[in-house]
DNA sequence: TCTTCAAATGAACAAATGCTCATATGTAAA
DNA sequence: TTTACATATGAGCATTTGTTCATTTGAAGA
């Protein structure tokens, strides 16, 4: 909370000088970290990686995850916010399906990190 | 919650057994889920992008972020969970860095999506 | 050893989250 | 227009989350 942490400030202090100065905006922050929260739900990962697959109506998702249309529909609300998916609307239907290949890459970037934890 | 939300199952049937086969074990989807949750807040992103600049220890993510020991330390803790940083002693001092490359790439995949989303 | 400082952790609490249930909206067929 | 169906949304509630405050752990210096 306060400005110096620690004593050895003549030891990091260099580098909190340069760290500090790269950091982005608050702005830019918390857009990012809505991103991520966006992708980090168990259900709403499973929706966008059935995306990743098809565009799927609502109506499909809520089949496919075996959820409430209702669940669903606010999940996909948020993803809608987060600009993660599209939609098209076709009579009665609602079909989404990923926003962009940004999507398709977080999805994949991150799926090589939690394979790789096996490693460790 | 039930099996079948809509009534043209014919429809979308097809696609929604494509999509069933297709996805992953829940295992994977709570690990996906897990990893971007820890990305998925403004505290634990700033850490992260800060660290992506240069290794630092507890007490200069405190001062870079102008936030109490405590609070960094909690936030740490789900970072290293989350196998997003890995760290180092040295004397009284704990050095956190980024845990690999794909923690990197998160981030700039990120950024690169909440830096295109301006023109839509 | 005693003291000091960096870091970690537990308890507590306010705020945010994800679901259910009920209901509203909107489209298409009867 | 009614009726039926797909989707969206609001209220309510249990759970999770992120911080503060107090305390503990552990290493280095006096």
């Amino acid at each position: 909370m306060t400005g110096q942490a620690c004593s050895n400030t003549d030891k990091h202090g260099e580098n909190v000088g340069q760290v500090r100065s790269t950091m982005l905006s608050e702005k830019d922050f918390l857009f990012l970290a809505e991103l991520f929260k966006a992708l980090g739900d168990y259900t709403r990962v499973r929706i966008l990686y059935a995306l990743s697959v098809s565009e799927l109506c609502v109506c499909a998702l809520a089949e496919v995850l075996d959820m409430s249309q209702s669940a669903i529909s606010h999940q996909l609300r948020l993803l809608r916010a987060a600009r993660l998916v599209r939609y098209r609307k076709e009579g009665k239907n609602v079909f989404y399906a990923l926003d962009d290949d940004h999507v398709d890459n977080l999805l994949k970037q991150g799926l090589d990190h939690i394979q790789e934890e096996g490693q460790v």
